[in-house]
DNA sequence: TTGTTATTGTGAAAAATAGAACAATATGAT
DNA sequence: ATCATATTGTTCTATTTTTCACAATAACAA
């Protein structure tokens, strides 16, 4: 079983190079052109292909559309995913205004928020009060939320939500989060990636 | 030098955990504690000290207050960071309102848009047209820019930052940068970070 | 048909990262 | 003052991840 979560990613970010070279017109694809299309190297791609029993055809490269298919059903494209946004502040309207998911297969189908000056049931993505998650959750089986509410409210929400049947939250609270066992936390942390930046940006300065 | 990128995100969560751990009114702090607070492990937490160098007291622990000291400073975090967004749409502009990022001593001090609909001077974060900046970098020395424009446009405005003088990119559109030799990009990307976690959720699911 | 070449697929090697273990030692108890 | 205990700092070990290297082979050319 495939754990490694950078692995992943990298079929993510090949499958969308894959699409745009496909919107270029061509046909099939090397492991090299898709390692430098997300910057790695060709061999990591095959050993990346070959985890999955993905195969290409030696001296042909691979055929765009049958990888396509391959990777989409990988990583669960094959179905609308429906997500809902904890949290209806700045960041979290932002997310269900946010038009880029659609093309992914990925719907914000609803927002929930405790303060209810927030609430718009007539919104294109509606927004709740957050006591009615639990069974929007429950009717819809919505198994995706993003959690976008202060710090100091995520663990209360995050509890809420799981007990809910929430199985993966994108978490955007600058916090570590506890899940119970069988649910995961991905965490975007803009801030920390800014100082991770930073980091590295002044590593780099300091060094040369 | 230290080239992991996740030992120094453990940094910045250190540092945010030893923040709360100081506003309940600790004073000191041991590792264990530490691992808790971040989902790891002590013997890591002492390792990643040990490598920068930070020593606490043999069943004393850490001081929280020199601690965080140490870390603030490995971080950069004893300057103010100025930071510019390109790109004004839903993303950009949910990012100039954000506060999270001034008290972490960050600071996004102008936006940039091609569109001239997006332009405003006036704004408590102003937002100026593209062109304008190149120049401002240069004036203001920014060495950090977020990136949140349309994917078909990214490539051309890095090429722009980056010969302005930017050294580090968080980079929201869902695609591959190349940047100069000596700059850097961090990419945040929610289309993927949303397919990891569904990739994840999904081979929880099947495999129970 | 035969030979040449480009490219895959994968096993083995190397590098990077994380974890376990434990000696050293500061602290507090008696 | 001595002992017992808790916790660090670090070395050694294990695991994970990446890279290398090359045999296998499909495509194409002569």
């Amino acid at each position: 079983m495939i754990t490694n979560k950078n692995c992943i990613i990298r079929l993510s970010r090949y499958k969308n190079a894959l699409y745009r070279l496909q919107d270029l017109g061509f046909v099939k694809v090397f492991s090299d052109n898709l390692a430098d299309a997300v910057g790695g190297t060709a061999s990591q791609v095959r050993k990346d292909f070959s985890i999955f029993g993905i195969s290409g055809n030696k001296k042909g490269g691979y055929q765009i559309d049958s990888l396509l298919e391959k990777l989409n059903s990988i990583l669960g494209k094959d179905q609308l995913q429906k997500v809902i946004v904890i949290g209806a502040g700045h960041i979290g309207s932002a997310l269900m205004r946010y038009r880029g998911f659609e093309k992914e297969g990925i719907k914000i189908v609803a927002g929930f928020d405790i303060d209810p000056a927030k609430i718009n049931r007539s919104n294109p993505v509606p927004v709740y009060p957050l006591e009615e998650a639990r069974a929007f959750i429950k009717t819809n089986q919505i198994r995706i939320a993003i959690l976008a509410v202060p710090d100091i409210a995520a663990q209360q929400a995050v509890d809420l939500i799981c007990a809910a049947g929430i199985k993966g939250v994108l978490n955007f609270a600058p916090l570590g989060l506890k899940t119970p066992e069988g649910s995961i936390v991905n965490n975007v942390n803009l801030e920390i990636e800014l100082e991770n930046l930073i980091y590295f940006v002044n590593v780099a300065e300091k060094t040369r």
